[in-house]
This record gives C-alpha cells, sequence and structure tokens, in this order.
DNA sequence: TTTATACCCATTGACGCCCATAATATCCCA
DNA sequence: TGGGATATTATGGGCGTCAATGGGTATAAA
C-alpha cells in the first residue's frame, strides 16, 4: 500500500463529480479500489478521505480504548457516525456530498492533498493558505525538521 | 547505494525533459533507478531531489510522531504534499513540474549539484551565486574545516 | 413523474514509450 | 602515446496510451 503524496487540482463537472487523481487511486488497496471514506476535518474547513481499509484499522484501535472513556465517546461521535462511504466510478470519478462541499466551501473545483496515509481534499484557495501558514512554520523550525531528516541515509 | 557528488548543467528540451545525470543515475538504488521525489528547497529558491527510497525512510519518521500534535500536522502538509515523486524515462529524463521551475527561476537549462545523500537543482545563474557564497564563508571558517580535515584519518 | 446516480462512450491534451542522431568519453592497439 | 574504433551520454522528435473531463441514456429511488 502506497502512500498518498503530492497534490492536485481538479474540476468539478455539472454532475457533481471530480476524478480522484490517478496516483491516489493506485495507492488504494487493490481489494477496495472502488471505494473510498470521506469525513469532516477535525481541525479545518477541509474533507479527509482514505482507503476503507485504514478505517477497519482505526476501528480495531479505538477498540482497544476504555469502553467508557471520554476519549471513545468522542472518537464514535464524531468520526463513526460522520463517515461517509463513496464509490467511485469506472473512470475515477466520485461524488462529494451536500453537506462536505458546505463544510468546506467547495464550489466547482478541489485540492487533493497527499497526507501521506490518508489525503485531504480543499477549497482551492483555502488550501493555497493553508500550505503557506504550515511551510512558513515548517521553515521557522527548522530544527526539529533538521533532526528527522538528516538522521537518515539515503 | 553511491553519493551524490559533483556538478552538471543540462538543457530542458521542447517537451521540458531534462537529463538526470549519468552519475547521479548510477547513485539510485538498483530498486527504484527508475523514479525519483522531488521537492521546494526549505533554505534556498532551488529543487531537492533524492530517492523513493530515502523518503520512504523519512515517511515513517514522521508516522512516528504523534498523530494528533500540531507538529505532525505539519509535517505531513509541507512534505507529503509537497513531495513530487517523478519518473525517469529509458533515456534517463524526467519532468520538472511547473510549480517547482517558477520557485526556482528555471528557465531552459539546470545545474544539478551533488549533497551526498540527495541534490539540488538549480537556475544555472543561482546556482554559480550560491556556490561563490559558501565557498566565501568556507574561507572564513577554514580553520575550522582544516581541523575536521586533519583530525580524522579516515 | 421527477430526481438522482450508475453505466457507457467520446474528446482532448499531456505524458510514456520508442527510435534516431549528435556529442562525449572510453578503450584498444599499433 | 596517438588516433581511430566503440560505447555511453545527452538531446530531438513521432506516436500511442491514459488521465481528466464531458455528456447521453438506462435504471432506481422518492
Amino acid at each position: 500500500m502506497d502512500l498518498f503524496l503530492s497534490q492536485f487540482k481538479n474540476k468539478i463537472d455539472k454532475k457533481g463529480r471530480v476524478t480522484l487523481p490517478s496516483i491516489f487511486r493506485n495507492a488504494l488497496p487493490k481489494a477496495s479500489k472502488h471505494e473510498i471514506i470521506l469525513f469532516k476535518s477535525l481541525k479545518f474547513n477541509s474533507i479527509e478521505g482514505c482507503s476503507t481499509e485504514r478505517i477497519k484499522r482505526i476501528a480495531s484501535k479505538i477498540d482497544e480504548l476504555d469502553i467508557f472513556s471520554d476519549d471513545q465517546e468522542d472518537f464514535s461521535t464524531s468520526i463513526f457516525s460522520e463517515i461517509i462511504p463513496t464509490k467511485i466510478d469506472k473512470e475515477g470519478r466520485f461524488l462529494i456530498p451536500e453537506n462536505l462541499k458546505k463544510y468546506s466551501n467547495i464550489l466547482e473545483e478541489v485540492t487533493f492533498i497527499g497526507q501521506g496515509h490518508y489525503f485531504q481534499i480543499w477549497e482551492p484557495n483555502a488550501a493555497i493558505e493553508r500550505q503557506k501558514k504550515s511551510r512558513e512554520r515548517l521553515v521557522r523550525e527548522k530544527r526539529a525538521l533538521g533532526s528527522i531528516l538528516t538522521k537518515n541515509k539515503n
């Protein structure tokens, strides 16, 4: 299973379809290439997406938490109830549900942003803003980055 | 696995292709000779490149960070999303994405600079400038360098 | 019926793959 | 050591394939 890397801007057509970038489709596990999971980001006005496999793994992690803990409660409420399984058609396109579009101010274009094991879907201008900020922060705190990057050989 | 050493100036053709210097191609791990990773330098208006293997190792480091920390969030946004996997054709050429060209002021020629475990891609004149500056700095800090060179036997 | 979405097929432009030539570098042998 | 033969690299360009996009129609849900 590959990672979701890099970013792409795609159009939403009249019927509301967007194509999931080809390399993202290839990053999906073979067993579930035809479907993804969508849900609201907990931190931003954006959508997050991943494979169904990943959700299953997260689900079992949550099961391991104490069933009476607040954590477990929060997780179930914010994640499971809002999860939207979404089919991908033969051409690699899917529909973004209305409420998610509204939540993330998406109109007729979206920017897909690779995040490793998952990806995000942003309104293009918001995506640029977000990236600018996180890159600025990264440049500012390069020391932390350095210790991660330099301690690796090729 | 070898190091990326020395420097080379190559042309970008009408289709936007540049050949990765032969020595650099040979420095890539056998398993992924046909692809490299490109991304914006955090320090300069230049591009950095390396093998996919190196990125995979860095990716797993990032995974080890707390998944809910802001650090993790910024790391993945800035790194995973700005990483550009790039294919190398049979002749050893690849495409430099438009946004990276713009970022580094590259037009129709580039200078490849070996940096050991990775390499840089510069607009030729900017490369000369950069080298002049780092040479000056080296001269200023010659004493420090001297002690590094003479006190190590390998 | 009206609306929505699954399933086809078509178009266009970018990119991958292949073959050709030019420019160097490397080798070999007199 | 020189100089031609040979291999390797850098560069150019044709063409087929695929990704992204558009749209028509059947099918199902409301």
